[in-house]
DNA sequence: GATGAATGAGCGTTCATTCAT
DNA sequence: TATGAATGAACGCTCATTCAT
């Protein structure tokens, strides 16, 4: 029985088409890489888009069959930062449960790891994002809201463990965004303005230190023990 | 004696020279505040200049008279900005000296007065001005400094006072930046995601207590004594 | 009183002002003149703004200032155009009344004046503005809504002054249409297919009586005598 | 006798040839009517080769495999619609003879039946291919000189018939392209700016009454007689 | 000082066409 | 034959900046 051209077994379908597909997103990737780089070294806005076709070594239309315009390119940038960004945090908590350890293991998950593995997707989150218009502002609310999310869904277990209320109404809420603005400024100031990168570690541990004591300092006794 | 055109007495130089420099004054501060108000409002990049000269009822040639550039519009509004957030704080450490109560009343400071007052120019400060190239930058840099420095010298004193060391040689530096991250992320959080500025007094009170126990946990006891 | 720099008369003004408007004016016309017959030598769509504005002399910042975009700049022209083609036809029925005189004449005009003198005219409002999008359409509907308007009118005069009725309901109606679609396809024909300008006025004798007689077929007599 | 791969009796060859023959032309069909509803209903220029290879359900490879480029799609399309309507208008000459009422009769197949049945080809050839460069160009003439001669030949017949020459050298052409000009507008008013399909057989015995009138205007009476 | 028309480099985006598979 | 991802030239348009008046 012999194989015709135009025989198309299951196997050479998916074949073909698993190969298509990992192409794709390794183009996808490729590109991606590149406006991230670009943007984080050059600017969002300094940075053209032959640019970036060009350091992803494929054409300009190319970019655009990949990505619906330049700003669909940051905001698909946003996506893949935000679930790297929940996911290092969220392993820590993982792993140490959401008690005042977790919070620790999360702050030095995003200074000892994170800041320091990706510092240009800290540029794009905390730099290159921020004030470029309504899509690209709503995708990083988006990833905000679900980072304070995860952190404040570990805060409420926390303080049903240790058997504590929350000082005010809005106290869970300002402790997970406070959390946030340390990450943000703490990691831009060491990051971008001293390029002090080699002591985030010992700053990550000064941090997350004051973290816990805002954190606690919230906490208060629970009045209906 | 008639006056004729050329005679410039004393007296007409100072009062038409101060009359000038007040107009010019005035003119550079309506230019301002239009541009302030259009950054926050439309966004840095979506403002063109013809709309800034339209609604400060200048053309744009007047514009161009007073700043050598777009750029360097948003400049001296960091100025004016980051000269009023050093007052509002500063004013506070004044008034309840470098202790506790004086880092609490700077926080109310900034949530009370400066957020609620000037919403336009936390915009700029926080959102509109970040990541618009090397110069605008460096201002912000300046800013940050100064206010880490401001910050930085209360709490110094605070320790002294306290009679309290530093945990560690970043301690002092990284309670300063957390401080100013906190106020950041909080007002941007409220005032541009949630648009809840009606309960930002009472989010400043956490915050603030937040603040309080991350300083506290970032002092001990001095092994000197 | 001698007249110092500043003083402004209305005089002064109206000077200047008027020079300002003239020479607005001029650039407008220049940049449609280029753009009138780039487009009909070379055809709308393979006309690019840069080449307009070479032509004019000017650069293509200026034609976005006099017009708001490329589809702008036919729109405009088509309203020339139109004021054009109307005043035509309309001096002929003015002079000649609303007499099978007067449609005569109005063809005469046509073939004779408009289309030698304005052969770029006849390729916009025929060839280049056909097929181009809603709002070209919707200004090329408007102007022969407003010729049909005037032949309908001077043809409803007519039919009274002759005591005669239409045939139908919508027998003045086609009438104008008609005659519209005679002097179109045949200055069509003869100028860009046959390239024939010279036998125009021999052709649009025969076209015209081509249209008295189509009118006249139309006619009927007036049955309520 | 086992058929091999390559053997191929005349009979198979006919056969799959035959049946690729029909599956040819029936893509050909699908793709061009498929680009025919899209350029009457979007435009020409609006409509993207993809969009007509998703309406046609090909791919766009497929739709240049059969046509040489977009412009060949529109000139194929133009073939297939003056073939069309040079049929409608020599069916009623071949029933009625080249009369006056054959002359009536091909105004009543084009009104009644061919902007009736195919209003979108009537957007095609009136619209659509205006003013889309050369080769169209050449391509509309073509079939309007096709369509012009057709007239021309029943318009001699007739004046032989009548025993009566045409008032000028100009005349008989003149009469054509007038003929097909007022077909062309008032089609194009009608279906297009009126949207008034239903009365367009009212409409349509009126133009035609026109156009009667306007042949007999330049017929004379046979002066060699 | 003040004006605002003019500049033109540069941008993001489109889309007809090609070609390796 | 058929596919559809990839190409890249070309386009319309913007807007910070300048300068003659």
């Amino acid at each position: 029985m012999p194989a015709t051209k135009k025989t198309k077994t299951p196997e050479n379908v998916s074949r073909s088409a698993m190969r298509r597909q990992r192409e794709r997103e390794y183009r996808c990737q490729t590109i991606l890489a590149a406006a991230e780089s670009l943007f984080a070294k050059e600017g969002y806005h300094k940075t053209g888009m032959e640019k970036i076709a060009d350091a992803a070594e494929v054409s300009v239309g190319a970019v655009y069959f990949y990505f619906k315009n330049k700003e669909d390119l940051l905001v698909k940038m946003l996506d893949d930062i935000g679930y790297l960004l929940r996911r290092h945090l969220g392993d820590a908590f993982e792993k140490y449960g959401a008690t005042m350890e977790g919070f620790k293991q999360a702050g030095y998950a995003f200074f000892d790891d994170f800041c320091v593995d990706y510092p240009d997707k800290v540029a794009i989150i905390f730099r290159e994002s921020v004030g470029q218009g309504a899509v690209v502002e709503e995708k990083r609310k988006a990833i905000f809201d679900k980072l304070t999310g995860d952190v404040a869904s570990a805060l409420h277990r926390a303080s049903e463990k240790q058997g504590v209320d929350f000082a005010s109404r809005f106290a869970a809420e300002v402790i997970t965004v406070s959390i946030l603005g340390i990450y943000e400024r703490v990691a831009y100031h060491y990051i971008f303005w001293k390029e002090n990168t080699s002591d985030l570690k010992e700053i990550g541990r000064d941090a997350v230190a004051f973290i816990v004591g805002g954190i606690q300092n919230l906490f208060q006794e629970n009045k209906t023990f």
